[in-house]
DNA sequence: ATTCTTGCAAAAGATTTGCAAACAA
DNA sequence: TTGTTTGCAAATCTTTTGCAAGAAT
């Protein structure tokens, strides 16, 4: 589905940055690439020094902006993590993760029926609901073998 | 149910350190008793200045170390907001919350059923479920009137 | 030319920590 | 007396910001 909507096209990045007036430069290309190639959810520590690898001058202040222009153009969301460091996440469309408390590692879950929630969880009378937050909190594998 | 099991004593406080080698002071009845009295999840900064009133001498640091005391004990517990101040909660039991985007507020809201969570979201393989988190996002009644 | 982006250092906000003195058990 | 708690200041961690210089449109 990523690559039907050609959100997954390299040139994406270019269009979508156009149309709120973003200029396209090295570094965001760069921050966009990695986050493509690498793992899911990273940091932007992580992101920062994975970029830093191919752009040695780039600086973590140029990262965090060039995340928030990614996010601002609808090409990444930003997942806090309640605790520590958000994690930055290509897939915009909605669902949910699982957060291991040990090491931090986030995992895709598949989007739960909003019309389940809605019924389930009552959002007390005035409130305009936005939208659900689910996290499976727990031990990944990894961390469960130790 | 938060008075038939004697949470809510004070004396509870007093029990409840001294199952943990914690010692009962001053402040931290104060910041107790503050829990108790004031609105529903302040924030560590807001429980500062409540008990300021009171123990004009206390510090913020001082306020941290008797709120970890009281989740240590099993009194209160933290809920961190994804992003800014982390607030506190005297409902220990399991529960969710609904939060304002706009002025933070949360309230709470009766809990979901696990149940039916664990059956729509599904946990990755290997993964070990300790609970779910789930928030309703949106903005409140006051806010919506803006 | 104009507007956006960069790097740097400094600032910000929330929380934690080291330590000597004060306090509770 | 022994172990815990306190206040203070300093440190931590993550993220944001101000600004002058450099790049993209």
């Amino acid at each position: 589905m990523t690559n039907e909507d050609g959100i997954g096209r390299p040139a994406m990045l270019r269009e979508r940055l156009g149309s709120v007036g973003g200029h396209m430069t090295r570094r965001r290309a760069a921050v966009y690439r990695f986050l493509r190639g690498a793992w899911p959810h990273p940091t932007a520590e992580e992101i920062y020094l994975g970029v830093k690898e191919e752009l040695p001058r780039i600086s973590l202040a140029t990262v965090y902006k060039n995340l928030e222009a990614l996010v601002n153009c609808g090409l990444a969301v930003k997942v806090p993590a309640g605790d520590g460091a958000a994690r930055y996440d290509l897939r915009t469309d909605h669902h949910y993760h699982s957060r291991c408390l040990q090491c931090g590692t986030m995992i895709d879950l598949e989007p739960a029926a909003e019309e389940i929630l809605r019924n389930m969880v009552k959002a007390p009378s005035g409130f305009e609901v936005s939208h659900y937050r689910v996290e499976v909190l727990g031990c990944c594998e990894e961390c469960g073998k130790r």
